[in-house]
DNA sequence: CACCTGATGTCACACCATGACATCGGGGCC
DNA sequence: GGCCCCGATGTCATGGTGTGACATCAGGTG
């Protein structure tokens, strides 16, 4: 194929990003979609398992990466550290700040495209889980730190997008995780009747 | 309709449940289920959005009773901790401990169930945020103590209805709680870079 | 009895998704 | 050059999902 022109999977999301922002997801075909990419309904089906994942072929990508990242990361790194790290370290401007704001834009607008979202978010946490698992955390531990991280980390970061001065993402993700820190009992005798705790199953 | 005769949506209900367990959610077609329960798949849709919402007509009495739990509330209680008494609180064999094991075997055996069942948490979460937020917590320590809080639930129950020695679930969250604490670096001056926190823009 | 109302059935339709097979065009090989 | 292979795409047929419009039927009520 001529490298000048287009592949059908591109033309197909550039097409479907259009007519979902001209006329919404709900109300867009995937016939629609076809005709302006110029194939046909049964080439969507081909590169797309389905209409809603038109706007999620940088998923795998990112998933990848940011795996990698943890299982890069340095051995020694707490495994909140860890994931914490893994998402500020992305670039998540990806290929074009406009392009990625259109489309999530388009995202936040279609109940249908955010759960599609937050599957895909799931399958991240799925996945850092068993990476941190693979780095001999163990598992209660992993999942704790993943979802906590994951959670400190879309505070941090809805700061930062909403945030007039320019913080810096790292110092904005320690304050969340300060905050999460405010938010638990203090350690050894808490504000909860002063119970000594039974032996702890999930310590090392 | 006489009292004897269960309604249309407890046998659509029951037909689903049977037909799922015994050839697969996705080898089920609505009318198979429409003529078990001998009603037309214009009925099914009466009652049910759509074929997976099937099995989660008990969700919405869930919900609003957990955020009935949480609004309840004494006024002192922490984010974090009214959170976790509320999950601790409920009664989550429902209606009957079988049919509840039935459901929830058929939902985790399939991917498309239990992509609805991640949405309906989400829900809750959802929920669980603005509830906190009308007991005047702050938004972003609203949205980390619900992750946090449900989380940490969600790893004491796993423990709980595993576990061969009858834990108590409160200590289990308990446990739970200690270990998340572990997982954050100490407060005053942490292993990280010892640079002073900039302003703590999310601290009271 | 006539009427109203809620639940259900009937029919038609659009859209989503997939399997089976046909076609077409370019690149490599003799 | 001519042939063949193969990847990408088109064509056709089909099954399942979900919805609007309207008909029907039963029970309760005046």
């Amino acid at each position: 194929m001529p490298r000048w022109e287009q592949g059908s999977a591109d033309r197909l999301t550039k097409a479907a990003l259009e007519l979902f922002e001209e006329q919404g997801f709900e109300d867009t075909s995937v016939v629609e979609i076809a005709d302006r990419a110029r194939v046909t309904t049964r080439t969507f089906f081909r590169y797309f398992p389905d209409k809603r994942e038109v706007l999620f072929a940088e998923s795998d990508r990112i998933r990848t990466a940011l795996v990698q990242a943890i299982l890069d990361a340095p051995e020694v790194t707490e495994p909140l550290q860890v994931v914490i790290t893994a998402l500020t370290g992305f670039d998540w401007t990806g290929p074009g700040r406009e392009l990625q704001r259109r489309r999530h834009a388009v995202i936040a607008a279609n109940p249908g495209l955010l759960e599609r979202e937050l599957i895909k978010q799931n399958d991240i946490a799925i996945e850092f889980i068993h990476a941190l698992q693979r780095r001999g955390v163990e598992e209660a531990a992993a999942r704790l730190a993943t979802r906590a991280g994951m959670q400190v980390f879309a505070t941090a970061y809805a700061h930062w997008v909403e945030g007039d001065d320019g913080a810096d993402l790292r110092e904005l993700t320690d304050a969340a995780t300060a905050l999460l820190r405010t938010l638990l009992p203090a350690d050894p005798s808490g504000p909860s009747p002063a119970e000594p705790r039974s032996r702890a199953r999930y310590l090392p």
